[in-house]
Formats: structure tokens, sequence, C-alpha cells
RNA sequence: GAGGUUGUAGCUCAGUAGGUUAGAGCGUCGGAUUGUGGUUCCGAAGGUCGCGGGUUCGAAACCCGUCUCCCUCCCCA
């Protein structure tokens, strides 16, 4: 190689062995969600700006990679906005389109496009990429796939139910160990900032609240300081740093601080319903845990916010999730509640990883290969790979009749279990030896019989 | 978007008071073994020292810029 390559900022390669791994994952999701109901969809990698600008926040914007407009269209420059420093405009200027974010808003905009095409309630599951231009760090990339599930048209907390049974199968079948559901609701959340007082400051006292976990209850006071809360709001809340018991306890306790608030009781009652059904469904409902704190979400989330945080290893969240009730409204379709959650397939990879939890099955290549001695043996070689490929079986003959040193190499570095011999002395006594790669073991065989004796 | 850090062979890394021809291990390739791999032994190939500019008689090393890596914010899968 004489000149230095590689991905772009965030992003990377996958080899085959790391395909074979990502499959492994998507198909553990695909495969749950089917059995659910849901069916598959995908959407455009890139959307009009409109479509996407404002939907994730303020801070959401600066995060969407943005596509440049090409040829005479560049001509429409607003250069009166880059002397006036009117960045934002000026970048509209340049730009119609956008790569998109994640999967929820194109799906909004998916389903008031064709809400006539659809039946609802629809469910559906969609696995593709996302881009942000966020800045890369453990565990985050500026391309990865997110593994979503949805369903608008009902606000059922069956719905709810429903998705955490998934999340549940999902992690259980890749044999993830140990991990926590936690569960908020976005109104459990506005009854807080109405018992406090706050409502106008709603968002900023979240995004602290949020932090909680990291910077615990003196980080959380010492920022909302800063922000300009009160402290009459600081005593206020804090009997939301000590909660304490199991998830039932929690909402209890919560009851008394969200007392007389309609809004706020109204999210722990959807909680405890939520809950008290998964009682019936999930063997380890200890993982389900109620936290006030939680209040990551994007920004149209309404009802139940849902993170899944994989134990013993640090790396964010593998899961999130929440209702939207009014996600389509933005594209005019109102009236139509959703509620969804979004794997982050690229970190459960990091997770399996990091765990040693992928399948050996995954290492192994094809089952045999056929050794190619010469023109002449590898057409009966070709004779028979046709016949075992009939049968599912993965199947290699050697292309070419180099050494054999290095044809047993290459079996050896592909994980082929199996090799056959088959050259002159074979065919001359109407054998074959087949020689297990594993344990060094080869056996001789009829050439006419040996499938069947071979395959059983 | 703000701050910090890193970059030498395919990989992991040595290499500074600036000084001939930039090294090792692993991997790769060839041979010992022209019909037996994963072990061993011998040998070989492989580097614009991230990129661009500057300081200097001389830069992998010092300075500036840029890209990348990793980390802290921000935000999030």
């Amino acid at each position: 190689m004489s000149q230095k390559v590689n991905t772009a900022k965030g992003t990377r390669d996958y080899l085959p062995v790391e395909v074979r791994k990502r499959e492994y994952i998507f198909k553990a999701i695909s495969e749950a969600f089917q059995r659910y109901g849901y069916e598959s969809i995908e959407t455009p990698s890139f959307e009009l700006s409109g479509t996407l600008l404002g939907k994730y926040g303020e801070e959401g914007d600066r995060l969407i990679f943005r596509i440049l407009n090409s040829g005479e269209k560049l001509n429409k420059a607003d250069l009166e906005a880059l002397q006036n420093g009117q960045l934002g405009k000026f970048a509209n200027s340049l730009s119609e389109k956008a790569l998109r974010y994640d999967l929820t808003v194109p799906f909004a905009r998916f389903v008031a496009q064709h809400q006539n095409e659809l039946t609802f309630p629809f469910k559906r599951y969609q696995i593709q990429p996302v881009w942000r231009a966020d800045r890369p760090q453990h565990g985050r990339y500026q391309e990865f796939y997110q593994c979503d599930g949805d369903v608008v048209g009902s606000d059922s907390l069956r719905n709810e139910v429903e998705l955490l049974q998934i999340i549940q199968q999902v992690l259980q079948g890749l044999k993830l160990p140990g991990f926590t559901i936690k569960l908020n609701n976005r109104k459990v959340l506005a009854g807080i900032a109405q018992v406090c007082g706050v409502e106008q400051e709603l968002s900023a006292l979240l995004v602290t609240l949020d932090k909680f976990d990291k910077i615990e209850k003196q980080g959380v006071k010492d920022e909302l300081t800063l922000k300009g809360f009160s402290s009459q709001v600081l005593d206020k809340i804090e009997p939301l740093f000590q909660l304490q018991g199991d998830f039932e306890e929690r909402v209890l306790q919560m009851r008394v601080f969200l007392s007389g608030n309609e809004l706020g009781l109204k999210g722990l009652e959807e909680l405890s319903y939520v809950h008290s059904k998964l009682k019936d469904f999930l063997p380890e409902r200890e993982i389900i845990e109620f936290d006030v704190t939680l209040a990551r979400g994007l920004n149209y989330y309404t009802g139940i916010i849902i993170e899944v945080k994989a134990h013993s290893v640090q790396m964010g969240s593998i899961c999130a999730g929440g209702r939207y009730d009014d996600l389509t409204a933005l594209f005019g379709l109102k009236g139509l509640s959703g509620v969804g959650i979004s794997f982050g397939a690229d970190r459960i990879y990091d997770v399996l990883n990091t765990l040693n939890l992928f399948p050996e099955s995954l290492n192994m290549g094809p089952e045999i290969l056929f050794l190619h001695f010469s023109e002449k043996h590898v057409d009966q070689c070709d004779i028979w790979a046709k016949y075992l490929r009939e049968r599912r079986k993965k199947v290699e003959v050697y292309p070419s009749a180099v050494k054999l040193q290095k044809q047993l190499k290459y079996a050896n570095d592909r994980g082929i279990k199996w090799v056959v011999f088959y050259g002159d002395e074979e065919a001359a006594k109407q054998q074959l030896i087949l020689k297990d790669m594993i344990t060094g073991d080869q056996r001789t065989y009829n050439a006419d019989s040996w499938l069947t004796d071979w395959l059983g």
C-alpha cells in the first residue's frame, strides 16, 4: 500500500467475521419483531431537510449531516446571509437534503404520506443505518445501525408491554447475561415541573435531572442553581433523589410527591399498569426499574420513556424508546399516537464482543473443501459438491492445483472442518480420504458410497 | 460546536540534548517438506515516519496548520 487510506471519521469497515456477527444480531432482532407481527419497511438514506430539521431540539439540528447541493443549484447560495453571520440560513441555501438522523422521524413522514395505504394499528420494524455528525467516542459512531420497532395508531399501553417483551426476548436470545430496563414517563416529569412551578423551564430541568446517575445529587443541584433554579425548587425535588425499594414502592412514593397533580398521577398509573402486565410475562422482572431521573429521549416523547443498559460493561444505552402522541401531526396527520423502541446494533455488537458472547459457530466457514489435485479429478469433485450443495451444505472446491500445503492452510484459515483428498492415488482405488481439520483424523471411504456414509 | 490527547511496516509498539542506511515482535510470502494444515527451523518482502508548511547545515523528533484516533463537555444508539 503506497498511499495511506482510511474510512471517514466515525465510520468503519466490516470484515467477513464481523458481518457474520452483525447478521446474527440483526437476525435475532428481526425474528423477534416478526413473531409479534411487525412488518419490515425501508425509507431513503436521505430526506428533504425540512423533514428532519427542527425535530430533534436545538442541538439536534447541529448533528444532522447536510447534503451539499450540486451543480447549478450552488448558485442559490445566500452570500448575504454568510456576510451577516447567519450560518444557519447560509447552510440552508446550500443544502436541501440531509442524511437521516434516526428512523423515527422518517417513519412519521412515511406514515403521514402513506396513511391511506396502511392498516392501523400499524406495526413496523426497520433496520437501517443512520448518521450523526457527533464527535466519535467509545461506542459512538457517525454511521451506525438502528433497529426500530414502532406501533402507530393505537394508544393502548399493551403496545408498551409488547415492546418491552420484545426487548427482553431479543437480549435474552443474544445471551446477554444481565441488563436493566429503566422506565419513566414524560407525564411524571411534566407533573414534577408543575408541582415545582417551573413548567416553563421543563426541558432545562429534565436535561439536568437526567444526569443524576452520572453527577449525583449534588451535581444536579449545582447545575440547576447555575441555571437559575431557586432553592425552593431544589428543596422541593429533594425526595426524587431519595426513592427506595422496588418498582411499585417507588411508584407509591411518587404518588405522594405528585399528589393532586392529575397529569403526573396519570403517568404513574401508566407505569404501574405496564409493570403489572410485565409481571405476567417476564420471568426476571427485577431488571425493570422505575427511574424518575430518566429524562433522556427526544423531545417528541409524551408518555413512557424506555432505556436499556447492559450490565458488566461500560457502554451507553443499547436500546431506547418511548411514546410520542403527536409526531405525525408535524406531517399533517393528527390524532395518531405511536410508541417505539430502537436497538443500537453497533453497541450491542460491542457489548457482545467485549463479553465474548458470540457463538463459536460464527467462526466457522464452509463445512467442506475439496482439495484440487488436477483438472482430471476436480470434475468429479464438482459433481459431489453439487450434490452436497443441493442438500444445503456449504461446500468449496479449491480453484487451482497449487501445492497441498497451501490448500490445507487455506482450509485451516477459513475454519473449514472437512477436506476431501481425491487425487491419482484415491481415484485408482475408487476411494477418497476425508480429513477432519480440527482433530487431524482422516479416514478412507469408498468413492461410490461415501456421501451416504458421511451424511449419515 | 468547545477543550484535551494520539498518529512510525498489514497489526502491536521501540526509536529525542535534532546527526550516516528508521528497528523488534506478530502477521504475510518463499524454502526445509514437488500428496498433508494448525508446531518448529531458515530466508525474504514490506515504511512519502498521518498530510501540508515552517525553523535548521541537517527533522520521525522542534513550531504552526490540517486530518485521524481516543477522552471530557454537549447530545445520544
